[in-house]
DNA sequence: TATATGATTGTTAAA
DNA sequence: TTTAACAATCATATA
């Protein structure tokens, strides 16, 4: 199964070839309307409804930017820091990946956290008296959050010494 | 002023 | 099974 992920729309990987520094920021088409665009991140209309926890190349992208961007301070170009960091991504070994994967495991479980949390809100939230928990809620669940974080980031130094697969 | 875009891959959710 | 959208980023450009 192929299952074509997103290529359609990326697939410019070959211009990922050249130096990325000499991708100018600019040269985009004319915005499309507001209401075909597909993102339309302004348009959230649930404030509450938690973000999509970030794949392991998302997390390999946060540390990567900082690295890209100190070799290369003069590019500003988003386009640069992801062509090149899906190169980077992609000569990675498995190994190398882990970690990263693990952190993504872990903004998973937080993501479906917040999502229980998000329907249980949404359950409760339907009828009136919306606004008044909301605000009860908003400051529950930051202190939660933070505790789950703290919690987590303890309980986060398990790991398995053994169980090494060499390639 | 404000918002959309570009580019990457992965993951999730819906059809 | 497959498709499609969305997650972060940030300077630029358009309306």
């Amino acid at each position: 199964m192929k299952t074509a992920k997103g290529k359609d729309k990326a697939k410019t990987t070959k211009e990922a070839l050249k130096p990325v520094d000499d991708r100018k920021v600019g040269k985009r088409k004319a915005p499309a309307e507001k209401g075909e665009t597909r993102k339309e991140k302004k348009a959230k209309k649930d404030p509450n409804k938690p973000k999509r926890a970030p794949s392991a190349f998302f997390v390999f992208l946060e540390d990567f930017r900082t690295t890209f961007k100190k070799d290369n301070p003069n590019v500003k170009a988003v386009s640069a820091v992801g062509k090149a960091a899906g190169q980077k991504w992609k000569s990675m070994s498995q190994d190398e990946k882990a970690p990263y994967e693990e952190k993504a495991a872990k903004r998973k479980a937080e993501y479906e956290k917040l999502m229980d949390a998000y329907n249980k809100n949404l359950e409760e939230g339907s009828d009136e008296s919306e606004k008044s928990r909301s605000e009860v809620n908003d400051e529950d669940e930051a202190s939660e959050e933070e505790a789950q974080l703290e919690k987590g980031k303890a309980g986060d130094e398990e790991e398995d010494d053994d169980d090494e697969e060499e390639d």
